[in-house]
DNA sequence: ATGTTAAGATGCAAGTTGTACCCTAAGGAG
DNA sequence: CTCCTTAGGGTACAACTTGCATCTTAACAT
């Protein structure tokens, strides 16, 4: 393992800002520590990564990691908790069940994106490292949108684009192949894929229960 | 980590047996490893399984092990394949594409309940762990089953089932979404959502391309 | 019999873990 | 201001693991 020298961290630890306090106490110190966690994380990856390192990288000691988290399961549990994978809540509304579902889907790629593929690797790494899982990153990371769908697929049958009654497992449908297919590549899917996911998939479904 | 004495294994390897070898070699001694590897993961998880601990447990040194395989990782991943727990390459052949389907679900979820939800977890934080993924894991672990449901589909067609263009997407939807549901709730999925999964989402699409 | 291969054992340096303990900066109360 | 408490930072230690080098010798082939 590379030891990554973090001159810009430790600088900041031992109180060479003028007009501060030379220790980091508190929210900020703990903010500190979260945030070397993350980037360790992302540096050395969940397999190698060592509380040692993690606490080099924050300019701090072993001993202030272990008064907050028991272990490095933990401390990376919490750091991804610290960056805030969070969902947006946000309903596309296009006027047209397909364009809705392709924004969507769109959404949600574009935001994984953001995290790019080693972070993604590191990301779920860490959440299956949690033996005892905590819903809450589940929830952020891995929801279904079924909410959202809801939302989607009750406005496209008050359209009279389908029926109303669409079952779960295809409302959150599209979602889940992208998911997968993020979990499988490690990649957002493509913009090609996610039509087809739409177009194959997804609108034979609803629009065959409308028909039937 | 509580050191589990398996007091047999250690006789066994070092020739207490009458007219036998002392010293195992080959595929046994592989065998014999590779099973110490699966009990040791059983006993401690893959977080806490080290490389002396199933060399105990196979009454061997870890020399014998680091001589095939590099890590502890790359050996638990070799354990699992030994435990059968690869595609075995099997194509049900009932006479009717649903029950083709609902057998091949089946048999994959079986095969991956063996593992259990704990060691699951654990096994697959390994696999995103490593950030220079084996390509082998993932053929093995997280195929499409392209292959398989290639030729239950080409059986359907030929009973004239189904027609014979289904898109490769639809082809694998079925063990997609089985797969998708393992790696969210990392148990496998249930009889019930394994039937929903056939009769709502997979055989819609293939006989809606049938009357297309 | 000899020669080769691989199993098993051992030792070592480097590194990590979990913890105990010490010093003292920082903050609060009086 | 002083005094007290808390928590940050540092260090040392024993136990353990890793990865590797090296040696001995059982097992097998010729």
């Amino acid at each position: 393992m590379v030891k990554i020298q973090s001159s810009e961290t430790a600088s900041n630890a031992r109180g060479k800002d003028e007009g501060r306090a030379s220790r980091r106490r508190g929210a900020e110190l703990e903010s500190a520590l979260l945030e070397a966690a993350w980037e360790e994380l992302k540096a050395v990856g969940y397999e190698s990564l060592t509380m040692e390192g993690v606490a080099e990288r924050a300019g701090t000691s072993r001993t202030v990691l272990y008064r907050r988290w028991p272990s490095r399961l933990e401390l990376v549990l919490a750091a991804l908790r610290h960056r805030g994978l969070v969902r947006t809540g946000t309903v596309p509304n296009t006027g047209s069940l397909r364009e809705d579902v392709l924004a969507l889907l769109r959404l949600v790629s574009d935001r994984v994106s953001e995290v790019g593929p080693q972070n993604l690797s590191a990301l779920l790494s860490g959440v299956f490292a949690d033996t005892g899982a905590t819903a809450a990153v589940e929830d952020h990371f891995m929801n279904h949108n079924a909410d959202v769908m809801e939302i989607i697929l009750k406005r496209a049958a008050d359209r009279g684009e389908i029926r109303g009654d669409i079952s779960t497992r295809i409302a959150t449908l599209p979602v889940d192949l992208v998911r997968h297919e993020l979990l499988l590549a490690r990649t957002p899917s493509s913009k090609l894929d996610i039509i087809e996911i739409v177009d194959a998939v997804f609108l034979p479904l609803v629009l065959t229960q409308k028909q039937a």
